[in-house]
DNA sequence: GCTTATTTGTGAAATAATTTTCAATAAAAA
DNA sequence: TTTTTATTGAAAATTATTTCACAAATAAGC
């Protein structure tokens, strides 16, 4: 399954390539050099050099990159060309956005099956997307096979529901709340913490001035 | 202004310690150690240390850390004791999400002016925040004295937006498009990727598997 | 076909971040 | 008071990541 261990930091930049050679794509450029790349996706083009040589020689010096081979390449490699189900826990005021979000038209993630509490959302579709009481959320997550959730509870909730979630199976948790969950090491976490954000950007202003 | 120039992975970690001493703070707790500090935030307590050890050294051996004077200590470095506005561009799905959740609940940075093209929602309050047109952008952020947008416009005219926005004297910008946006050197940026987040969670999930 | 201009891929160097280790110190227990 | 225990802070080692710099390869121009 792995082919060869890649920094994490190559894997994280991977998506912002893919997501510019489709744009390359569409506009019929048929080749690329790292410099090109560097401008659009803001990386030192010795970086994406770097990243690119993990997977092999993809290029051809003196020419660059062959955009449709490098894309059919990282669309494999990130296995876009199949399509992943996620589930969405919490639809309220973020868990809507995104819901309402169409990551399927960006990505072939979908969410297939969104989750809450309240009595009143059970057994509706938003935005397309059916909403299942949480009685049902093992059941459904193992019966659709998703291994992703996005998780936009309140903070309080959050342990108990990541629990729940892995018991059914998620080995890769989305987590918007605020709280560090806990999870067994087989399981990922991403953190999208954006109040977190916020503060390291005003930190940042105030303390590294004038310089990168 | 800059003390001594900390680490950058240091300074993305303060505000995650900051949060948890407030929790720490809330439950009348008036010591805490590295170790106890490690699992909370799930940072090794070396980390945690060292992270510290870079303000002075702020802790007690064979005690820990008072609660209450690291608090005060993070707040300043924070800038927490003073309220920090923002505004937010693109009154959209995701805007709205962000208007409606209420930031300064958990930290002092609050949306203090919201704006949009849209004509029926210019001079309207969602969520308590003025919305403003387009053609007040500038205007605005320099009456209020606005350093920091939240962009969450479509893509297509993100770097427009930001050009605008840095006219006006901007200086950090949190970018919820999946646009690399260029920006001069005194400008940051921060990046929130979401489409970007979901894939690198598929990738780690099926090349890192069995192991961190 | 020869020459010049490009551009990759990668060793080596530089920089950044984490982790190990442990002496020093303070608190708690005896 | 003395001993034991807990815990920091920092030096050193390790690991990870980025950047430099250039030979090798190719394309394009002449
Ligand atoms: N809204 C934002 O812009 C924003 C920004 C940053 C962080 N967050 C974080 O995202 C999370 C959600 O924020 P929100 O503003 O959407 O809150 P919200 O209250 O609008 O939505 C939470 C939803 O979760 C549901 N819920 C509650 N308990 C549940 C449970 N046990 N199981 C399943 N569903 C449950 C609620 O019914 C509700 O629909 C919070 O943790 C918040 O801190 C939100
Ligand atoms: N909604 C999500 O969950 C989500 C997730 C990931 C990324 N994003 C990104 O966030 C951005 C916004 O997404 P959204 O779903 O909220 O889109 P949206 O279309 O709902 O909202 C965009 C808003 O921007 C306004 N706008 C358009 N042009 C403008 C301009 N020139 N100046 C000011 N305002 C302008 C529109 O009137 C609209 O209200 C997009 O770039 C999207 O890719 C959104």
């Amino acid at each position: 399954m792995t082919e060869t261990k890649i920094p994490k930091a190559t894997a994280k930049r991977l998506p912002i390539y893919y997501r510019y050679l489709n744009i390359l794509h569409d506009s019929d450029k048929n080749r690329v050099s790292s410099t090109e790349l560097s401008e659009a996706v803001k990386v030192d083009s010795a970086t994406i050099r770097r990243d690119f040589s993990y997977f092999g020689a993809l290029g051809k010096r003196g020419y660059g990159y062959d955009v449709d081979s490098l894309l059919k390449f990282f669309k494999k490699i990130l296995n876009q060309d199949k399509l992943t189900n996620a589930a969405l826990i919490g639809v309220g005021n973020l868990g809507n956005a995104l819901l309402n979000f169409n990551f399927h038209q960006n990505s072939n993630v979908r969410i297939s099956a969104a989750f809450d509490v309240r009595p009143d959302l059970a057994n509706t579709v938003q935005s397309g997307v059916p909403i299942y009481p949480m009685s049902e959320l093992r059941k459904q997550l193992e019966d659709q096979q998703i291994k992703i959730v996005i998780l936009t509870v309140p903070e309080n909730v959050a342990q108990n529901v990541t629990d729940d979630a892995i018991a059914g199976g998620v080995r890769g948790i989305l987590n918007f709340t605020p709280l560090r969950v806990s999870v067994p090491a087989n399981v990922r976490v991403q953190n999208v913490d954006l109040t977190n954000e916020l503060q390291t950007l005003i930190y940042f202003l105030d303390h590294y001035n004038e310089e990168e």
